[in-house]
DNA sequence: CCCAAGACCTGGCGGC
DNA sequence: TGCCGCCAGGTCTTGG
Protein backbone atom coordinates (compact mmCIF):
# COMPACT_ATOMS: atom_id res chain seq x y z
CA UNK A 1 0.00 0.00 0.00
CA UNK A 2 2.04 2.83 1.07
CA UNK A 3 4.47 4.51 -0.27
CA UNK A 4 6.08 8.34 0.72
CA UNK A 5 3.03 10.15 0.58
CA UNK A 6 0.73 7.60 2.13
CA UNK A 7 2.87 7.35 5.10
CA UNK A 8 3.59 10.74 5.41
CA UNK A 9 -0.20 11.36 5.74
CA UNK A 10 -0.51 8.99 8.33
CA UNK A 11 2.37 10.44 10.46
CA UNK A 12 0.66 13.82 10.04
CA UNK A 13 -2.35 12.35 11.80
CA UNK A 14 -1.24 10.85 13.95
CA UNK A 15 1.42 13.08 15.47
CA UNK A 16 -1.01 15.16 16.82
CA UNK A 17 -3.20 12.76 18.47
CA UNK A 18 -1.07 10.90 20.09
CA UNK A 19 2.30 12.45 20.45
CA UNK A 20 3.03 13.70 24.08
CA UNK A 21 1.31 10.52 25.05
CA UNK A 22 2.56 7.97 27.40
CA UNK A 23 2.62 3.81 26.87
CA UNK A 24 0.47 1.83 29.08
CA UNK A 25 1.19 -1.43 27.26
CA UNK A 26 2.01 -2.98 23.77
CA UNK A 27 -0.51 -6.19 22.62
CA UNK A 28 1.64 -8.30 20.00
CA UNK A 29 -1.57 -10.33 18.79
CA UNK A 30 0.55 -11.85 15.59
CA UNK A 31 4.30 -11.88 15.92
CA UNK A 32 5.30 -13.33 12.24
CA UNK A 33 5.67 -9.80 10.10
CA UNK A 34 8.55 -9.87 7.93
CA UNK A 35 10.80 -10.39 11.15
CA UNK A 36 9.54 -12.22 14.47
CA UNK A 37 8.34 -9.51 17.07
CA UNK A 38 10.68 -9.14 19.75
CA UNK A 39 7.96 -9.04 22.82
CA UNK A 40 10.66 -9.07 25.40
CA UNK A 41 11.77 -5.69 23.42
CA UNK A 42 8.52 -4.34 22.73
CA UNK A 43 7.43 -4.23 26.82
CA UNK A 44 10.28 -2.12 27.22
CA UNK A 45 7.88 0.88 26.06
CA UNK A 46 5.79 0.69 29.06
CA UNK A 47 5.75 4.40 30.78
CA UNK A 48 7.42 5.68 27.98
CA UNK A 49 6.76 8.83 26.78
CA UNK A 50 5.85 9.49 22.60
CA UNK A 51 8.08 12.37 22.18
CA UNK A 52 7.65 12.64 18.18
CA UNK A 53 6.79 10.55 15.10
CA UNK A 54 9.34 11.36 11.96
CA UNK A 55 9.88 9.71 8.80
CA UNK A 56 12.55 7.92 6.71
CA UNK A 57 11.56 6.93 3.60
CA UNK A 58 8.52 4.69 3.87
CA UNK A 59 9.62 3.90 7.81
CA UNK A 60 7.91 6.13 10.42
CA UNK A 61 9.94 7.02 13.35
CA UNK A 62 8.68 6.69 17.03
CA UNK A 63 10.74 8.69 19.17
CA UNK A 64 9.97 7.73 23.09
CA UNK A 65 12.06 8.54 26.28
CA UNK A 66 14.07 5.87 25.91
CA UNK A 67 14.27 4.35 22.40
CA UNK A 68 12.62 4.15 18.87
CA UNK A 69 10.18 1.89 17.43
CA UNK A 70 10.86 1.61 13.70
CA UNK A 71 7.18 0.41 11.86
CA UNK A 72 7.30 -0.25 8.25
CA UNK A 73 3.53 -1.26 6.98
CA UNK A 74 4.97 -3.46 3.76
CA UNK A 75 2.32 -4.00 1.15
CA UNK A 76 -0.84 -3.86 2.87
CA UNK A 77 -0.23 -2.25 6.02
CA UNK A 78 -2.14 0.24 7.73
CA UNK A 79 -2.22 2.28 11.27
CA UNK A 80 -5.09 3.49 13.06
CA UNK A 81 -6.32 6.01 16.09
CA UNK A 82 -8.67 4.53 18.34
CA UNK A 83 -9.83 7.00 21.19
CA UNK A 84 -10.70 3.89 23.11
CA UNK A 85 -10.60 0.22 22.74
CA UNK A 86 -12.05 -1.83 20.51
CA UNK A 87 -12.07 -5.87 20.00
CA UNK A 88 -9.90 -6.34 17.26
CA UNK A 89 -10.57 -7.43 13.80
CA UNK A 90 -8.82 -9.71 11.55
CA UNK A 91 -4.89 -9.17 10.77
CA UNK A 92 -5.00 -6.67 13.71
CA UNK A 93 -1.35 -7.70 14.74
CA UNK A 94 -0.21 -4.81 17.47
CA UNK A 95 -1.46 -2.14 19.46
CA UNK A 96 0.53 0.58 21.06
CA UNK A 97 -2.09 1.86 24.34
CA UNK A 98 -1.57 4.97 25.49
CA UNK A 99 -2.44 5.46 29.65
CA UNK A 100 -5.58 7.89 28.69
CA UNK A 101 -7.07 4.74 27.15
CA UNK A 102 -6.60 5.54 23.11
CA UNK A 103 -4.52 3.50 21.21
CA UNK A 104 -2.66 2.98 17.80
CA UNK A 105 -3.26 -0.34 15.73
CA UNK A 106 -2.03 -1.97 12.75
CA UNK A 107 -3.19 -3.92 10.79
CA UNK A 108 -1.38 -6.18 7.69
CA UNK A 109 -3.25 -8.84 6.06
CA UNK A 110 -0.37 -9.56 4.29
CA UNK A 111 2.09 -9.10 7.28
CA UNK A 112 5.51 -7.65 4.91
CA UNK A 113 5.53 -5.42 7.80
CA UNK A 114 7.74 -4.62 10.53
CA UNK A 115 8.09 -3.12 14.08
CA UNK A 116 11.29 -2.97 15.50
CA UNK A 117 12.28 -1.47 18.85
CA UNK A 118 16.09 -0.09 18.63
CA UNK A 119 17.64 1.73 21.55
CA UNK A 120 19.90 3.38 20.04
CA UNK A 121 19.74 5.90 16.79
CA UNK A 122 18.19 3.83 14.53
CA UNK A 123 19.75 6.12 11.74
CA UNK A 124 22.76 3.91 11.56
CA UNK A 125 20.77 0.67 11.94
CA UNK A 126 20.96 -1.82 8.66
CA UNK A 127 17.76 -0.63 7.67
CA UNK A 128 18.63 2.34 7.05
CA UNK A 129 21.84 2.92 6.87
CA UNK A 130 21.82 3.02 3.44
CA UNK A 131 19.27 4.82 2.35
CA UNK A 132 19.55 7.44 -0.27
CA UNK A 133 18.47 10.98 0.22
CA UNK A 134 14.50 12.38 0.94
CA UNK A 135 13.20 13.10 -2.48
CA UNK A 136 12.15 16.77 -1.07
CA UNK A 137 15.53 17.56 -0.05
CA UNK A 138 18.63 19.47 -2.02
CA UNK A 139 20.77 16.16 -2.11
CA UNK A 140 18.09 14.85 -4.43
CA UNK A 141 18.54 16.43 -7.73
CA UNK A 142 19.24 15.73 -11.23
CA UNK A 143 23.51 15.99 -11.18
CA UNK A 144 23.05 13.36 -8.04
CA UNK A 145 20.55 11.16 -9.60
CA UNK A 146 22.96 11.28 -13.02
CA UNK A 147 25.85 10.37 -11.10
CA UNK A 148 24.24 7.40 -9.00
CA UNK A 149 23.13 6.02 -12.74
CA UNK A 150 25.96 5.57 -14.38
CA UNK A 151 27.46 2.58 -15.36
CA UNK A 152 24.16 0.82 -14.63
CA UNK A 153 22.18 -0.76 -17.01
CA UNK A 154 18.85 -1.92 -15.18
CA UNK A 155 15.97 0.04 -16.00
CA UNK A 156 15.59 3.24 -14.92
CA UNK A 157 12.34 2.72 -12.81
CA UNK A 158 14.21 -0.35 -11.17
CA UNK A 159 16.98 2.31 -10.26
CA UNK A 160 14.24 4.54 -8.41
CA UNK A 161 12.22 1.82 -7.01
CA UNK A 162 15.84 1.13 -5.10
CA UNK A 163 15.42 2.53 -1.89
CA UNK A 164 19.37 3.49 -1.44
CA UNK A 165 18.73 5.58 -4.65
CA UNK A 166 15.75 7.67 -3.22
CA UNK A 167 14.13 6.98 -0.33
CA UNK A 168 10.10 6.62 -0.02
CA UNK A 169 9.29 6.20 -3.96
CA UNK A 170 6.94 2.84 -4.57
CA UNK A 171 5.89 1.83 -7.96
CA UNK A 172 2.48 4.56 -8.02
CA UNK A 173 5.11 7.41 -8.08
CA UNK A 174 7.85 5.90 -10.28
CA UNK A 175 5.71 5.20 -12.78
CA UNK A 176 3.93 9.04 -12.59
CA UNK A 177 7.01 10.40 -12.19
CA UNK A 178 8.52 8.64 -15.38
CA UNK A 179 5.49 9.65 -17.71
CA UNK A 180 5.70 13.75 -15.55
CA UNK A 181 9.22 13.62 -17.16
CA UNK A 182 8.19 11.78 -20.48
CA UNK A 183 11.31 8.27 -19.64
CA UNK A 184 10.45 5.31 -20.98
CA UNK A 185 10.72 3.23 -17.39
CA UNK A 186 12.50 0.49 -19.17
CA UNK A 187 15.45 2.52 -20.54
CA UNK A 188 18.72 1.86 -18.80
CA UNK A 189 20.06 4.06 -16.13
CA UNK A 190 23.07 4.80 -17.34
CA UNK A 191 21.53 5.81 -20.65
CA UNK A 192 19.55 8.89 -19.50
CA UNK A 193 21.70 12.17 -19.81
CA UNK A 194 21.98 14.95 -17.17
CA UNK A 195 19.14 16.96 -18.50
CA UNK A 196 16.28 14.58 -18.36
CA UNK A 197 17.83 13.53 -15.00
CA UNK A 198 17.79 17.31 -13.83
CA UNK A 199 13.36 17.05 -15.07
CA UNK A 200 13.25 13.66 -13.46
CA UNK A 201 14.13 14.90 -10.12
CA UNK A 202 11.92 17.79 -10.59
CA UNK A 203 8.94 16.01 -11.85
CA UNK A 204 9.30 13.18 -8.55
CA UNK A 205 9.34 15.99 -6.24
CA UNK A 206 6.04 17.49 -8.28
CA UNK A 207 4.01 14.38 -8.49
CA UNK A 208 4.48 13.58 -4.53
CA UNK A 209 4.36 16.40 -3.71
CA UNK A 210 0.83 16.85 -5.44
CA UNK A 211 -0.34 13.60 -3.96
CA UNK A 212 0.89 14.39 -0.33
CA UNK A 213 -1.54 17.72 -0.81
CA UNK A 214 -4.46 14.98 -1.49
CA UNK A 215 -3.68 13.19 1.17
CA UNK A 216 -1.85 10.33 -0.75
CA UNK A 217 -3.44 7.76 -3.18
CA UNK A 218 -6.56 5.06 -2.36
CA UNK A 219 -6.13 2.07 -4.60
CA UNK A 220 -8.35 -0.22 -2.93
CA UNK A 221 -7.36 -0.01 1.05
CA UNK A 222 -5.15 2.76 1.98
CA UNK A 223 -6.69 5.28 4.90
CA UNK A 224 -4.89 7.56 6.94
CA UNK A 225 -4.67 7.43 10.68
CA UNK A 226 -8.21 8.21 11.33
CA UNK A 227 -9.56 6.01 8.84
CA UNK A 228 -10.01 8.57 5.86
CA UNK A 229 -8.90 7.76 1.88
CA UNK A 230 -6.44 9.62 -0.32
CA UNK A 231 -7.72 11.46 -3.06
CA UNK A 232 -4.78 11.24 -5.63
CA UNK A 233 -6.27 8.22 -6.79
CA UNK A 234 -7.91 10.61 -9.76
CA UNK A 235 -4.91 12.34 -10.67
CA UNK A 236 -3.19 9.57 -11.17
CA UNK A 237 -1.93 9.67 -15.05
CA UNK A 238 -0.91 6.44 -16.37
CA UNK A 239 -0.86 4.11 -12.79
CA UNK A 240 -3.41 1.28 -13.52
CA UNK A 241 -4.87 3.02 -16.89
CA UNK A 242 -3.81 0.47 -19.51
CA UNK A 243 -5.25 1.06 -22.66
CA UNK A 244 -7.30 4.32 -21.58
CA UNK A 245 -5.73 7.46 -22.99
CA UNK A 246 -2.74 9.52 -22.19
CA UNK A 247 -4.09 12.50 -20.63
CA UNK A 248 -1.07 14.50 -23.01
CA UNK A 249 -1.06 12.94 -26.44
CA UNK A 250 -4.78 10.29 -26.12
CA UNK A 251 -2.35 7.26 -26.94
CA UNK A 252 -2.89 4.51 -25.22
CA UNK A 253 -1.87 3.58 -21.90
CA UNK A 254 0.53 0.56 -22.41
CA UNK A 255 0.19 -1.87 -19.15
CA UNK A 256 3.16 -4.55 -19.25
CA UNK A 257 5.58 -6.28 -16.80
CA UNK A 258 9.10 -4.99 -16.19
CA UNK A 259 11.27 -7.07 -13.80
CA UNK A 260 8.13 -9.28 -12.39
CA UNK A 261 6.10 -5.94 -11.61
CA UNK A 262 3.71 -3.71 -13.77
CA UNK A 263 4.72 -0.63 -15.61
CA UNK A 264 2.31 1.81 -17.45
CA UNK A 265 3.78 4.37 -19.86
CA UNK A 266 2.12 6.16 -22.70
CA UNK A 267 4.62 4.98 -26.33
CA UNK A 268 4.20 8.27 -27.67
CA UNK A 269 5.20 10.79 -25.04
CA UNK A 270 7.74 8.58 -22.95
CA UNK A 271 11.31 8.09 -24.57
C1' DC B 1 29.80 -5.04 -7.45
C1' DC B 2 25.77 -5.58 -10.63
C1' DC B 3 21.61 -7.54 -11.79
C1' DA B 4 17.61 -10.90 -12.09
C1' DA B 5 14.63 -13.95 -9.89
C1' DG B 6 12.54 -16.00 -6.02
C1' DA B 7 10.79 -15.66 -1.53
C1' DC B 8 7.65 -14.06 1.99
C1' DC B 9 1.85 -13.59 2.82
C1' DT B 10 -3.39 -12.86 2.22
C1' DG B 11 -7.29 -11.25 -0.38
C1' DG B 12 -9.78 -9.80 -4.39
C1' DC B 13 -10.93 -10.28 -8.98
C1' DG B 14 -11.78 -12.19 -13.64
C1' DG B 15 -12.47 -16.26 -16.19
C1' DC B 16 -14.29 -20.65 -16.81
C1' DT C 1 -21.80 -20.58 -7.03
C1' DG C 2 -17.06 -22.44 -6.85
C1' DC C 3 -12.51 -23.09 -7.94
C1' DC C 4 -8.10 -21.52 -10.15
C1' DG C 5 -4.71 -18.54 -11.41
C1' DC C 6 -3.15 -14.13 -11.36
C1' DC C 7 -2.42 -9.75 -9.51
C1' DA C 8 -1.44 -6.26 -5.69
C1' DG C 9 1.00 0.04 -3.18
C1' DG C 10 7.50 -3.80 -0.62
C1' DT C 11 11.97 -5.43 0.03
C1' DC C 12 15.11 -9.02 1.55
C1' DT C 13 17.86 -12.95 0.10
C1' DT C 14 20.11 -15.81 -3.12
C1' DG C 15 22.75 -16.98 -6.96
C1' DG C 16 24.91 -16.25 -11.37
Amino acid sequence: MPELPEVETIRRGILPLTGGKKVERLIVRVHALRYPLDGLKLACLRGQRLEDITRRGKYLLFHFSRGWLLLHLGMSGSLRYLPESRPPAAHDHFDIRFQDGSCLRLRDPRRFGLVLFLEQDPFTHPLLKAFGPEPFSEEMNGAYLHRRSRGKRLPVKELLLDQKTVAGLGNIYVNEALFAAGIDPRKAAGSIGLSRYQRLAAAIREVLGRALAAGGTTLRDFRDGVGNPGYFSVQLQVYGRAGMPCPRCGASVVGERCHQRSIYFCRRCQK
